[in-house]
DNA sequence: GTGCGTGCAAACGGTTTGCATGCCC
DNA sequence: GGGCATGCAAACCGTTTGCACGCAC
């Protein structure tokens, strides 16, 4: 998806809850789509304040979580209190590998497992609106 | 794995750590052995108080990290920052549908996926500690 | 008897919110 | 010009923690 493309869904995502564009949305919204790391907000905070825009903490939570609703960002909760965002359309749809010695996070997609979800959704008669799955790994050592 | 063998399990963690068998602690132990649900902490602590038994939120919490850190008992993230805890020997290993309009926690299990997600890891050179694996459904309209 | 455990309440930390002012439409 | 958006700081809420007293070992 173009950057053209994702100004305009989130202009649409505006317009559907009567909402504004305002430069503080604006520069949130670009500072996510040149980005392709899984951020807290207070990073997006941080990296806005030094690249010039003013804008408050506040803001950016209340944007990120428009941008949530709307599918532009994804959420993700590692299960240390803090939420981290990325980027939907930088890449295809994958999950996550978290190294719990380094932090490192490691995306991975599987076809199979999604369809295996699927599946087991449908057969219980629910259909997946969205998931969450985490490895949480470790090296292997030699 | 029968109560008595889990009692051994706790005291052997209690030893390793140090720490001493009290009466809070057993009630609380007691507690999780005897629900099969997915519930928080203040869940607990309030379940406790009806049975008549003198325990602090603090010693909810202080308890349960510490069965959650020698696997008798898992904690469960679902997004709405509350954590949950479910007894872990109640029955097999499984993952966790959330139906997001009656909020109903449904479990599954795949070996396929677990087999799947174990190579992932072993491919990029981990092993898996624990996973997280939910899906977020809702029912399908007929 | 000693030192960890407990209960209480206060602290914590990420996130949300109320309010007065500012600015998009 | 009207009303939503913003920024600030305070509130929020689940969870953690410091401290003084109590109990398991």
């Amino acid at each position: 998806m173009t950057d053209k493309k994702v100004l305009s869904k989130f202009q649409n995502a505006l317009k559907k809850e009567n909402l504004k564009l305002t430069k503080q949305r604006l520069s949130i919204l670009d500072n996510i789509v040149s980005n392709t790391g899984h951020r807290e907000c207070d990073e997006i905070y941080d990296q806005l304040k030094a690249d010039g825009k003013n804008v408050s903490r506040a803001t950016v939570y209340r944007t990120v979580s428009i941008l949530e609703k709307y599918g532009i960002v994804r959420k993700l909760e590692l299960g240390d209190g803090r939420a981290r965002y990325e980027y939907k359309y930088g890449q295809g749809h994958h999950d996550h590998m978290i190294c719990v010695e380094t932090g490192e996070i490691i995306e991975f997609m599987s076809d199979e497992i999604e369809e295996i979800q699927d599946k087991i959704a449908k057969e219980n008669g629910f259909e997946i609106i969205k998931h969450i799955h985490q490895l949480f790994v470790k090296p292997i050592k030699k």
